[in-house]
DNA sequence: ATAGAATCCTTCGGATTTGAAGCATCCTGC
DNA sequence: GCAGGATGCTTCAAATCCGAAGGATTCTAT
């Protein structure tokens, strides 16, 4: 134990001081253009985005865990979205402890509409930026950390 | 006007989804990580590292525009590290409308407690998962990034 | 069967973030 | 000079997020 941390090497380094700032920056980017244009939480759009994947819903646990925030926020957001009328609360059979998710033609509407607009937003604050020779790489590394978070561990096939 | 919006094409698209999703999911981790053991913020802690590498101190709006938060933010977060005694502010000769915050002995001294934890939190959030081969791409890609936010448009060199 | 633990969601108080409004200081053109 | 605008920070109300506590349902071991 308390052994000397693994402190990043000169090459971790350059990727990670960029790499925090400069997403910290980018999100707070994305989420004021989407109030701006829909009054609408990056969260929310991306809570709306998944459902609208999904349109049998989503169980609340399930939503929270994919965002890395608390179950409270999304019991909360998805009340707020319930009142503006983009979703709708559910009790499948079965396990009556979830309460599922569903987007609602409103929903869905809303987020054919930001769509256009947010699609700008990623280009302007990310893509536009970024070489296209970087991104297959990007696409890799992301794609391990997305499972790395969203496998139960212990359950890593490869 | 009002164009057909550049859509992500299949490559762009690979590369988007989990870098949102993830990214959020990370920030979250890194930041619960850090209030568990220090009950300070993913942001104060990046406000403390940023002013610890500038003992001159650094103006409020600087910091704000930084981590691409609202002024009042800084503000706040500035006067509640004040209150725990890391930082102090302080206003220089010439412009007198600024402010610069200033990192105390305690400042430094609760960064240099953090460093260990917080690397090994960005290792198992982060660099764990993410192959080293991907690393050069993604320093390229997010230095890029970082230099667009921060550059003053119409300066851009090169 | 049933008690106790575990899981899932909600509620609630406190802390943080936002965005608009306000104050002080600096710059510009006259 | 000096009025008017621009800039930098702060204040304030409202919205959001966190984390602990609570209620309901399911699982586990006897």
């Amino acid at each position: 134990m308390n052994q000397e941390p693994r402190w990043l090497d000169s090459s971790e380094m350059r990727a990670w001081h960029p790499l925090v700032v400069s997403g910290m920056h980018m999100f707070a980017a994305l989420d004021r253009d989407l109030r701006d244009a829909f009054d609408i939480t990056l969260l929310d759009h991306g809570i709306l985005l998944m459902l609208s994947d999904t349109p049998a819903g989503l169980a609340m646990g399930h939503l929270a865990e994919q965002f890395g925030v608390e179950a409270s926020v999304i019991t909360y957001r998805i009340s707020r979205m319930q009142d503006s009328g983009l979703v709708t609360r559910r009790r499948r059979d079965g396990d009556r402890r979830h309460v599922h998710a569903q987007i609602t033609r409103a929903g869905k509407k809303l987020c054919d509409r930001m769509g256009p607009v947010h699609v700008e937003s990623v280009r302007r604050h990310f893509f536009d930026h970024v070489p296209r020779k970087d991104l297959p790489a990007l696409a890799d590394a992301y794609d391990r950390l997305y499972r790395s978070q969203h496998t139960p561990p212990g359950e890593e096939t490869q």
